[in-house]
DNA sequence: AGTTGGCAGTGACATTTGTCAGCACTTGGC
DNA sequence: GCCAAGTGCTGACAAATGTCACTGCCAACT
């Protein structure tokens, strides 16, 4: 029987090559190539059939998320595993509207990622049950906007530098926090953001 | 030959499966446990003597360094490897001071951390380069109160808040947080706080 | 005894942030 | 054409934050 072939996406140099030697054991396994980023993946697959694709969702420039859009569209037969991390979750439900096949915490124990690997390659749909639990929970409140505020003010700029970013006046970002405060139930800017990112809702 | 005993500690269970996977390849290598918390490594090594540990740096409950302190305290012939992730460098010269045998990014080429556990093995030291930069840049200017209260403003805490955490005036605690801004070069305490921690200072 | 330095606090002040109400403009539907 | 919704802006105000100069205390040093 032909073995399944895989790729791996992840830019940790040291933990993509150790998934590679986890996966490699698989005897029905067989990884056709390792990546650092979401442009490498789209490279390769160009030149060769992939069967499954296993991404961490976050990389350097383009997202996990970006590059199982793109894969989705260019190679729909290529199912999609994604791993995150512990305390990133939250992109569950983006990532299902998005038609990715498997959803696994770096957290689950080793071998579940073999068996969701070959459910996935088998038109099945595996998603951690913790994960599940989130996607279920809540859904983003914010706007486009607010987020890109958010996102900015996170990083330490303020009120202004915010403003001249994204071409609007002062008063507008700080509605836009103040909405982004408010919904999130934060008690100010530093709060709110911190509250986004751990639910996944700031990109 | 004997082979070499490691013990791999690692919050994330696919990473930590992934890395036995990895160094299960070496002929030379026998991995004796892998666990999840600096607590566990301890207990593990009690008892079964191990030649190299290889930890993560982040772990829920005590951190990697201190999981490294204890282990130079009561086996001092154990080496220390320890791992750790690119946006959370400038542990470096705190792990040195504490007399870790090697130094790695998690981003490094897998072949290196083989490498690396053999050098440390033979006494020798190993810090990627990457890192020994970071190392002899600068040294943390923060006070221990200025990073206590840096660390609590990070998780959004108000300046009354924090003052009542730390049993401080608020005036006092905004006099710490004014001097964190100020030797960091940052622009308000978001911003301070972001540079801390990149620069690995706020623990 | 006097000096130095670090730590905690105070008070005052300017600036930034958070909140809210309301205005003007565009877009799409009816 | 009219309405509703969405978007961006403004002004005003209260609250929080950042800065600075200065005081009191204590411990260490000379």
């Amino acid at each position: 029987m032909k073995p399944l072939d895989l790729l791996i996406a992840e830019d940790q140099h040291l933990v993509r090559g150790a998934l590679k030697a986890l996966l490699e054991l698989e005897a029905d396994f067989r990884v056709v190539g390792d990546v650092a980023s979401a442009e490498e993946a789209l490279a390769l697959m160009a030149q060769q059939p992939v069967d499954v694709l296993v991404s961490d969702i976050e990389m350097p420039g383009a997202s996990g998320l970006a590059l199982a859009e793109q894969v989705r569209r260019r190679w729909p037969a290529c199912r999609l595993v994604i791993v995150t991390t512990f305390n990133r979750r939250g992109y569950v439900r983006r990532a299902m509207t998005m038609g990715v096949d498997a959803f696994l915490l770096k957290d689950a124990p080793s071998e579940q990622l073999a068996d969701a690997i070959r459910r996935a390659a088998a038109g099945k749909r595996v998603i951690d049950p913790e994960l599940m639990l989130d996607a279920l929970a809540e859904s983003d409140p914010l706007t486009a906007k607010e987020r890109r505020a958010l996102l900015l003010a996170a990083e330490g700029l303020n009120t202004a530098q915010i403003a001249a970013q994204l071409c609007l006046s002062e008063g507008t970002v700080r509605n836009y926090l103040s909405e982004a405060i408010s919904k999130l139930g934060a008690h100010n800017r530093i709060d709110a953001a911190r509250i986004a990112r751990q639910k996944g809702w700031l990109y």
